[in-house]
DNA sequence: CGGGGATGTTGACGGCGTCCACATCGGCGC
DNA sequence: GCGCCGATGTGGACGCCGTCAACATCCCCG
């Protein structure tokens, strides 16, 4: 039927690409209700396959959510530079370098709030784990990935000579600031409307970015590192 | 053989108070592994006690987890109290109450670090929840509890003109700054080293600080509201 | 002193993650 | 051209889990 396995969507062998469709099941899992819901036999039913046939491209159900996660990060990596390419040059090298900041602080949280499963996925650290006996390996991080779009921005208000603290302080400071105010506005605080959310996103930032700059206080910047 | 069941410690009846004991087995095993690790019949195991007895005082799994949570919280609470006795009165009010604010962050951030386990069980807002279908319950909160400290610590700072903004907005941003950096050096900053943790909880608590008041860079407060 | 309601037990069901043995398929060497 | 072998997927089983229904036990009140 098909004269050409090797076309992208095609399937190639026996399945084609299991891996990848197991993938893809689990971050539509994990959009519906967060990590715990990847569960592996309803994620094998979806894709039509086995249970067991998962075994043969992950070595147990933890490896297949931090694959989600990955995807999980690498989406919010791109709501953040989305957000970022929304930030157009006023002239001011500084202020540029302070509004891209919070550009990036916005579009973090706006992420977090749209789409709350993957983004309790896109952290494994963050959430309680039951006791793994096998993680040696320190994460490695995608190529620019959240953290690396939030210490880019840091580093240009650093250049400014904008920065309170040294760049390592203030990225997670302001990572903390942003990662913090979006699970309270997931959880204890929900019920907000639409615009008080709004604002609260627009003063967490602001908070954020006053922490960390004194040009707000038309301040020297008190130089440490 | 027991001529008084009134003992607080003996069991009075039948078991005695179960519930009581479950819900003191949950926070066991909440300490070791996290919300997730608290398990009905490992919990009801425990206590001696068929796992079905746990549906005479609870009507499921999660009433027991809440209640749980609600004592992880009044130990958080306890916590930061504790944290809270250790500040001297230097005698300026305005210092004074940055400094109890500071120390209610620390208490709150030294708390998450040393029983992650219960303070990832403490908010179950802020954990991915399996599409719950019934939460009307606005939550209701246990008398004085964390959120209520720092709000304390915060009204005291409002009345010495030193708060840039309202209260419940610094509250939010107090709050999601502790809680952020507490879940990142527990998660993606768990190898860090003694100092290293205690230097960015320093720092952490300075950031937040120096974002609600603007007493740091001696300028005149700003009041909204 | 006897019945009734509160408390705890037994047994069962379906769903889960995971292991083991088996089936199927396709590319590669002869 | 063909047969084999490794990669891939299936079926069945085991021991967990949460929960339900039916039954047993025990104290307290009338």
């Amino acid at each position: 039927m098909d004269s050409a396995p090797t076309t992208p969507e095609q399937r190639a062998y026996h399945h084609g690409n299991l891996r990848e469709a197991l993938v893809q099941a689990g971050v539509e899992l994990a959009r519906e209700g967060g990590p715990s819901t990847i569960v592996l036999r309803e994620t094998a039913r979806r894709v039509g396959v086995s249970p067991n046939a998962a075994y043969r491209h992950f070595s147990a159900l933890p490896d297949l959510i931090d694959e989600v996660a990955l995807e999980a990060r690498r989406r919010l990596a791109e709501a953040m530079d989305a957000e970022l390419s929304r930030c157009e040059p006023t002239g001011d090298a500084g202020a540029d370098a302070v509004s891209r900041l919070a550009a990036v602080g916005r579009g973090y949280i706006r992420y977090a709030l749209a789409e709350p499963g993957l983004f309790a996925t896109a952290f494994p650290g963050c959430r309680p784990r039951a006791a793994e006996p096998t993680d040696p390996a320190p994460t490695v991080a995608a190529r620019r990935g959240p953290f690396a779009i939030l210490q880019e921005a840091l580093t240009a208000i650093d250049a400014a000579h904008l920065l309170a603290d040294p760049v390592e302080t203030a990225t997670l400071n302001a990572w903390a600031g942003v990662h913090g105010l979006s699970l309270l506005l997931l959880g204890p605080r929900a019920e907000l409307s639409e615009e008080e959310r709004e604002a609260a996103i627009t003063h967490g930032v602001a908070f954020v970015v006053r922490g960390l700059t004194l040009t707000a206080v038309g301040r020297t910047p008190v130089r440490r590192r």
